[in-house]
DNA sequence: CAGTGATATTTGCAAATGCATTTAAATCTG
DNA sequence: CAGATTTAAATGCATTTGCAAATATCACTG
């Protein structure tokens, strides 16, 4: 591939950080919400055993059935690294269940258990109270456009997958 | 404060997380998102010995003049104590500069060197640019009203503070 | 104004993290 | 179909993290 533009093109003129300003700048914004969000949820349920990994991948799990552990840490959002000792843990406590694949023997595929759906089932009020207080004052419709230009987003950053 | 309610009122009957749908639930969305963004931010300056805390905590600076350490922290999203050691780092590359507050001499104020700012010179292009990805084909007037729900969420989600 | 409690920052240390590697199995290629 | 390449998951290991404690200073109270 050849190209005939340098290798990196200056930016023509980029508005600086401080123009725009931090609390204007989406990015940074988020940062600060999630920050709180996921502090919130892990300092509430460090007493139960679980760690952040743990309880997302339990949330996804709840939702989709029998993931690849390779899919699932996309979908939780946690390293495959850190997915993989997670899940040692979980399946150690009988929340999850790993079942290998049945037609690729490299894959092993993730299953809640019913004592994990009861694990999730106290930790899910934690979550939606968190949400109800990030959305506290805001109306339906805004609601709904902004998780509409999260969903845009979502799209924008993958880079192929799932 | 006497409390006539039980100690933990059940809540009366909560949608599901899979009732929700995992990709209309904000604060899963906003995880992924912030996921790819700030992971991908971190690959690209990972060369140039740049952290996630060290980049966030010049980012703040390039725009906030000489903050307290637990401002910075607040700012920033980084655990106070990891903040100390990444302003330990910065202060050794001469990227920023720790001031004694001339009021309360527990208190240290931090400073932005010269080559601190030309190091965010480098480094806030790629954050731009992340930025552009993530709002692709999304138009002005959706980017605007997207960023005024994010301020009304932190406003939401602060617990006091800053 | 001494004593108690709160606040700002750093640091010790155990645990968690992530990169790179390993192991195993599937797929592609000539 | 043998050999090389890619892919899935787990693991070794050095680094990073965050909690709790330590240190130093300030603010409040009787």
């Amino acid at each position: 591939m050849t190209d005939q533009s340098p290798p990196e093109m200056p930016p023509a003129d980029l508005p600086r950080l401080g123009e725009i300003g931090l609390t204007n700048f989406a990015p940074y914004l988020m940062n600060r919400i999630m920050g709180r969000y996921n502090a919130s949820l892990r300092e509430e349920m460090a007493g139960l055993g679980l760690t952040t990994p743990k309880m997302r991948a339990l949330a996804v799990l709840s939702v989709i059935e029998g993931p690849l552990i390779r899919e699932l840490a996309v979908y939780s959002v946690v390293e495959q690294s850190t997915l993989s000792r997670a899940l040692d843990q979980l399946a150690t406590e009988g929340l999850i269940r790993r079942e290998a694949d049945a037609t690729d023997s490299r894959a092993t595929r993730v299953f809640i258990t019913e004592a994990g759906r009861a694990a999730f089932e106290t930790l899910w009020p934690h979550m939606s109270e968190a949400h109800s207080r990030m959305f506290r004052g805001i109306p339906a419709d805004e609601r709904s456009a902004f998780v509409g230009t999260l969903q845009k987003m979502l799209t924008n950053i993958r880079k192929h997958e799932i």
